[in-house]
DNA sequence: CATGAATGAGTATTCATTCAT
DNA sequence: TATGAATGAATACTCATTCAT
């Protein structure tokens, strides 16, 4: 287990990564092309030009399968947001940064929505890996909300409790990215994110309607939202 | 010989049509639970209590069953939209009003968001019959477009293209509901729909960083939104 | 049971011998088409504008009406080749007039080859009707026998038993048929019939390759055919 | 790594082709006593002793199947035909042993029979393997064809078309199978043989009536056959 | 008598998973 | 460790036949 090379045919360790990622890579084209159920074990070892034996190896089971390509698509998705995010310094660009990196990444992965639409047909007594790979993410590292306390702090965001906003934004940006993919939208992604930030962050009231009470007035209970 | 009536046993029409609702209707249901592959048309012939070949009778293939009964929760959603809508006069109200009518629908009958996942993930060729409804309906009846552009002329929403607001405010329910349904949210219904629309009809951003510019300052480029 | 008529409703009993034929008629060409398991009976009374209940108040099973229909045909091809061989005097021509009769019935209705092969192909347990037809016919009327048997009195056939004849011609004309129609054979019928006849009549060999003693001397046994 | 052996295990090539065949034997007997909509996979595949999924990697379709196991047929009848034939020099001797060993394939093999009828039963959008066969056949080798132009030029046989006399033998050969099989005759093999060929190659005439003129005189035009 | 809605038996085919080599 | 042959469970769909009206 040392630096030192045994003599003989050198145990290449590094294959079992490649491979593995190999053959993940190619199951989420798959299933996300087939379908869970007509995805055929046996085209995917086609593909990745090893027998069928060997993909079992890898993963013993279909769904085990199907599982790990899940989270090594939603791995890949939190990195790119990652990244998109760090790239800028400012709290609210940062935000926005993020936001359209998400967007983008489902935009360039589209097989990455197929996985999650069909983990869930499939699959429906386990919990959407989506949402658990967010709460998990959540639980470490609560930088966002952060980010948002900042934000309001500052006085550039609305008093509204950052778990709200968080929660409406995943969901505002969860419902584009499955709008799309689903209805086939063609727009230009940076021209639609710039649509949607502007409303959800300039909100659609005018000044004269928000001064005049904004829509807590027509709200069934008014115990509604007291913001800011 | 003198009536229109034909010799042999008559067609009880009414049956015909009280048959096909529970079809379909237990079939929601098999399909919401099991997935469409896994749904067994015997279990369903066994709960409708009439033969599988009676279920073959009124619906050809396994598809067009699947496919009808997506069709009448479709409608039964929009149903209770319009409903919802109605029930109210005032602009702002009427749009509030449905936008909760969507979320409750899905909250009540949570085996209609399955069966959208589900044809997406078996019949990746059809076009969601979701966004087929949606579209159909909105070449019919553009009466949201209007009541938006109402909003604006009275000077109550910002002057933004009712299209775009459409979308977005669509995508948001969207993702809402998906996401209420997927993450197992249990937040009160009406709560949590207070607190949505106060940020998407008021804005995240507060009063002074609008008059800062808001957002706009912040995106690749400032070809962004120009509001009110 | 008079001829006196009752009042009220005639009853049409002609109209019961008329549907049983069409039944028949339709039957026979869907069977050929489709083959007797896919031949649908629906299909087949919908072809004939009655129900399917009353297909079956005619015909009590599947394979009773598939009978019927070929036996309706053999007895078609009896009268066709009864009335070619009447038409003629000669025996001999006769002959030839009831073999291209024969034939011609078969070109004319080729779906009567098809029911000959079905029933073969689906009931194999009972004797095909065809020859059973055929003995029926031969038992209670030996008259083409009889005929040879003047052929050969007459000096004009070789003295070979007539009944072996009778074999060996309906061998010949039974595979003729059944060759001409899978093969797709399209010569015109009566030049084909021709050249068999001159074959079957005349013979292969030479004049001199006979009076050399003909085949009998290429046989395993010499227990061979003795003519003439 | 030096030879060409790839690692797993080893295919025994020689099992396939056991196997396959012994699938493709038992497949033939199964069609012929149940039809082919009744042989059921399972049967076969319990009859044959491996699972029903083996049968499906050996032949994809049920029909393929089938078509394997009549091709399977066919090349057993040319075989045994040739053998037959070979067996003797003289070619008028090889003719009469070619027919007599076809007649006796059938005899011996009287599934074969069942598995003609039972493919133009089903499938009757494809060509009849039969005629198929012979066609191919006929194409690479009119073996027969010169045998029969030999036989003329020794002035043994009549100076009738090669191709004609072919044609009445096959249809001759063919007839008397079915007939055989259908009408379940049981004569021994060889006499009826001999009768067989004695009509054919000396012809039903006496020599008196050929030399009046033969059948020519009776048939409808007199373009008939003109013949040695 | 006629109708046609209802029944339910019968079967090819797919594909994850195992395991002998 | 890699291979791929073998396994067998699981399921939509058809259509002759019945029978209430």
């Amino acid at each position: 287990m040392s630096t030192a090379r045994k003599p003989g045919r050198p145990i290449d360790l590094d294959l079992v990564e490649r491979r593995r990622a190999a053959i993940l890579d190619a199951a989420a084209k798959l299933f996300a092309e087939k379908g869970f159920a007509h995805a055929d074990t046996q085209v995917l070892a086609d593909v990745v030009q090893v027998s069928k034996g060997t993909v079992f190896r890898y993963f013993p089971t279909k769904r085990e399968l199907f599982e790990a390509s899940i989270e090594r698509s939603l791995d890949r998705l939190r990195q790119t947001v990652d990244a998109a995010a760090e790239a800028v310094a400012d709290p609210l660009e940062k935000l926005l940064a993020a936001m359209t990196g998400y967007l983008r990444f489902f935009d360039e992965n589209p097989e990455v929505v197929e996985l999650l639409i069909l983990e869930r047909a499939e699959f429906k007594d386990r919990k959407s890996s989506y949402f658990d790979h967010k709460e998990k993410c959540s639980e470490t590292d609560d930088g966002w909300l952060l980010l948002l306390a900042g934000l309001i702090a500052d006085g550039r965001f609305r008093n509204i409790p950052t778990e709200r906003i968080k929660n409406v934004l995943g969901d505002l940006l969860y419902g584009t990215m499955f709008s799309n993919h689903m209805s086939g939208r063609t727009r230009a992604l940076e021209s639609q994110a710039r649509d949607l930030f502007d409303i959800v962050f300039h909100g659609l009231l005018t000044d004269a309607e928000r001064s005049r009470g904004g829509i807590a007035r027509y709200l069934p209970q008014d115990a509604a939202g007291k913001s800011e």
